[in-house]
DNA sequence: CTGAAAGCGCTAACAC
DNA sequence: GTGTTAGCGCTTTCAG
């Protein structure tokens, strides 16, 4: 199959190439049969523009790059990832771009891949997850004036120069901790993290829905995880010798790991200790006993993401772009007493 | 942070352009110390060659893509995709190529993608993962020689030109059948799946693992399900009426929620029914009981495929590549009587 | 060993 | 409305 140039589909229909250009951008002033003619050509040749060359004039590539900084290998495993991938990527299509996947494993490589997508110009545009309090990259994307957006809330509030689409962290974990007070639990441990803002506002909301009843926060009731299953399930072992009635756990595959922890030694969920989690994965409604859990809208936050910043793209830096994603309280067995 | 063009670091280092150029792509016959002035230079300016035009004249964008045809939205979270993504994109890093991912999920989508994506040029080379039977867009492929390699054996075994990394389906199938034989099972069901090459290459070990020991195949012991835990549950679900006392299940995720059907009417895993998995992922050794698997290296898998691309795009497209890894029965809990 | 110059395929300013 | 032309930043002959 032959890759055709401008210059010649404009020999085969009869112009010249920069009409055939026009054509392809859609410009108005273009004769009709001509268009039509053209665009004859274009279809029966299968034409398709050379997208470096494209590049090189316009300084646009239509690449968007996913960066994921520091994801453990492990805790990539995390039903989370899959979905915001998928969402992003039929984002993108659906908006012509494409996306490039940046994975660092150690803080090095990051900042080796940081230098490498913004210095040649390969992407017009990033989105990046907020995985680790570690950010220290993003300046180096605003000295080069690469567009982006965060995929979290960002580390440092202080600055509020950075478009991002966060979900409501504070407001789940408020939610949940509430659920639980109100069926009558007062030790009610948390399984926390410690390497995002997602989970430091997860926290918060816990504290606060606490501290709204008249509940003092015991620090011995709080644990910390990684976000793996592993970590849950170690978490939940520590948890147990405090003897809590409920735990809120920051996120669903740590519940799953807290579950699997109370099944082994033979504690029955609610009965005797009640579990509310965070994510509402797709097997949050199929473990035994189903998890009550929060659900957040993880499709949507890809989605607006890739479409965040194609605007940000399409029109300037200016104003910068805050979304907060509402969620959402899902009851199910695991945290219902009757 | 300005972006610098050859020209501006020749001027710089007093020397033209292709002197720069030279350096930046390491010929031989540069006089050492304009060599080390001209990486004064470009170290002190952070230059980086501007990619567009590089791809232009080089018709080489050092990017290749990662096609994954038609995945179900559901299916997709099985742990085997993040971690065939994560090995892919560590390996490009290493050779300092770019991953970008398509994602299709229906047919349609998928041929305007493989239009999109062969037409422009954008990228080099194509990793394939064997998602299904349908296949039609390989042709379209040859056509404009973009250069793939499949993950999985391809479904038409006749045309034997096309390059791919599979595992050893049948011989997992194979020992885990096997196994169970050994174990004393003789009613040993099958989950099975008929979505790709793997489905059938592992239906084939089991049965040939039967007959090798005179046991007949039975068609009423084997099920269907699609990689999906909820499949692998209701599957174990119909199995239960027909009373097997073994069950190889051609996935962990599928064996996950088989080990369900089975916990929640109380049925003993192994006592009363035994259960072999395949891939074993992250979490089959956490499982209550740990689950007997076949380990295949999906991690080795995914650098393979980026490697033998790479190969294929420095050489040329023959001879063609075929790359069959072993996997390795890992036995658990969940399948051993005593 | 190094510089000058052509040209990759496209867009857009400028003519007509 | 359409053609001509310059030029995006790079690699690569071809001279010297």
């Amino acid at each position: 199959m032959k890759r055709w140039t401008l210059e010649e589909i404009g020999k085969l229909a009869g112009v010249s190439r920069s009409t055939v250009s026009r054509v392809i951008n859609n410009h108005p002033n273009i004769r009709p049969n001509v268009r039509e003619r053209v665009q004859q050509v274009i279809a029966e040749t299968g034409y398709q523009p050379n997208s470096a060359a494209r590049s090189l004039v316009s300084n646009r590539s239509r690449i968007i790059g996913l960066f994921m900084p520091s994801v453990l290998r492990s805790a990539f495993t995390d039903p989370y990832y899959p979905q915001i991938i998928q969402a992003i990527s039929h984002a993108c299509n659906q908006n012509d771009y494409i996306v490039s996947l940046f994975l660092s494993q150690t803080v090095e490589e990051e900042s080796k891949m940081i230098q490498r997508i913004v210095g040649s110009g390969v992407i017009d545009g990033l989105i990046i997850t907020a995985e680790h309090t570690d950010t220290s990259f993003i300046p180096t994307l605003q000295a080069y004036d690469i567009p982006f957006v965060q995929i979290g809330r960002p580390h440092d509030t202080t600055k509020d120069d950075i478009s991002y689409i966060d979900v409501d962290n504070y407001a789940g974990a408020h939610y949940a901790t509430s659920h639980l007070i109100q069926q009558g639990h007062r030790r009610i441990a948390q399984i926390a993290t410690i390497y995002n803002t997602a989970g430091v506002d997860r926290d918060r909301g816990y504290r606060q829905a606490l501290v709204e009843r008249g509940i003092a926060v015991d620090e011995e009731l709080i644990e910390v995880g990684d976000f793996s299953e592993t970590s849950g399930y170690e978490a939940m072992q520590r948890l147990l010798l405090k003897k809590p009635t409920a735990v809120f756990v920051q996120s669903d595959s740590m519940a799953i790991g807290a579950l699997r922890a109370l099944h082994e030694v033979n504690i029955q969920v609610p009965q005797d200790v009640a579990i509310v989690g965070f994510d509402d994965l797709p097997s949050a409604s199929q473990l035994s006993p189903s998890l009550t859990t929060i659900r957040q809208p993880i499709y949507r936050t890809g989605t607006l993401a890739v479409e965040t910043l194609i605007d940000i793209l399409n029109t300037s830096k200016e104003p910068v772009r805050r979304i907060v994603l509402p969620v959402e309280l899902v009851i199910r067995s695991s945290s219902m007493a009757n």
